[in-house]
DNA sequence: ACAAAAAATGAATCATTATTCATAATAAAT
DNA sequence: ATTTATTATGAATAATGATTCATTTTTTGT
């Protein structure tokens, strides 16, 4: 078994681990159980608790940027840009529900636990919105007034607070998609020109 | 001393613990330093330490819903309403940043520890804003098609994510007042009938 | 086939801390 | 002043679980 094929169970399981019962009520143990490895495992390949979640955080996004960047490639209407990121930010939770409330929690923590850690990946994921509301401005699609760093946290803050939402509810009311629908629907008006 | 006291007493030093420390990583003993008294006292006024912070989350969401309905009394226009909500809840943050801190770790932990806790207080607060847009569509203020229920979601997420972004940075580049009012501005373009 | 290196194991360590409860201090009642 | 009830104390308990490391297993190179 290749060196990374461990790294990645482990992260694969941690991912489990920590959805079910939270950080700070995951054991080691349990993560080692249901990776199948022993506890001291763990240690090989990785500093300590804290350091699995940062490196699942860090490899996680990586993946999730390199995606929808390449989703926007061919797409040039910022209105359309921005529909598919969002379309693209829900359906993640469809397809990885588990992965989408660890990343959630560790927003949450990085404030308390790590000031140090800049979350850079995280940061390049929302400046992707902030990427697309400029052009949007250059193009005069957008308002100049809006500011794209205040925009890019707010529909990502949207975004979340829904997915948030829909992680939680039993039965939702809506679909993954209509909402991300909904919510861009509403920053398309919120930040367009409007041809009066 | 009244009991009231001691039992504020205990929930103020809460709130600078867990936020200076987060809620794991606090300890019963730092809450009862801060609030000056022993550490068997604070189990005379909570069951456990998760009842400190449940019990903290809905006597403060509380007193906010309390001032936010006072303040939108007086206001019938809907696109008022939406910016006193934004206003009132990112100058929260100037009052009472550890406050503020705390109720948004609760609010991410409580997906994993509490799934039976309904958190109605919190969902009281969040549905002063769907209230706002179901008047706002039925007076003709509001396009009919928005749905209030995303819209409640997305506004507090907004609103929420970037006063997390704030809390963060050493030196923030808006103020908190700008900051709610082009959130309000984004919305307000979002959801308004438009006059074609 | 053997030696050396690398990877994996999991029991033992060791620190940590939420909670309890016997005792003490304070207040209220008679 | 004395009893009773209430409130507060903080040391002791008891469980927990992250991390280490001596030992074993597996892989690699010759």
């Amino acid at each position: 078994m290749r060196v990374s094929d461990k790294h990645q169970k482990i992260t694969q399981a941690a991912v489990k681990v920590f959805a079910r019962k939270g950080f700070f009520n995951a054991r080691i143990s349990d993560i080692a159980k249901e990776a199948k490895v022993a506890d001291g495992t763990i240690y090989l390949y990785f500093n300590n608790k804290y350091d699995i979640l940062i490196s699942l955080f860090e490899d996680e996004i990586g993946k999730i940027i390199l995606k929808v960047k390449l989703l926007l490639e061919n797409e040039t209407d910022p209105l359309k840009m921005l529909e598919i990121y969002a379309i693209h930010h829900m359906s993640l939770l469809q397809d990885q529900k588990d992965l989408v409330e660890v990343l959630q929690m560790e927003l949450r923590q990085s404030n308390k636990f790590i000031k140090e850690y800049r979350n850079t990946k995280f940061i390049e994921y929302i400046d992707i919105v902030s990427d697309i509301v400029h052009k949007g401005q250059q193009s005069g699609h957008f308002r100049q007034e809006v500011m794209p760093g205040v925009v890019k946290r707010a529909f990502f803050g949207a975004l979340d607070e829904m997915s948030r939402l829909w992680s939680l509810s039993a039965k939702p009311k809506y679909t993954l998609e209509d909402t991300a629908r909904q919510i861009t629907d509403i920053f398309q008006h919120g930040i367009v020109v409007r041809n009066s």
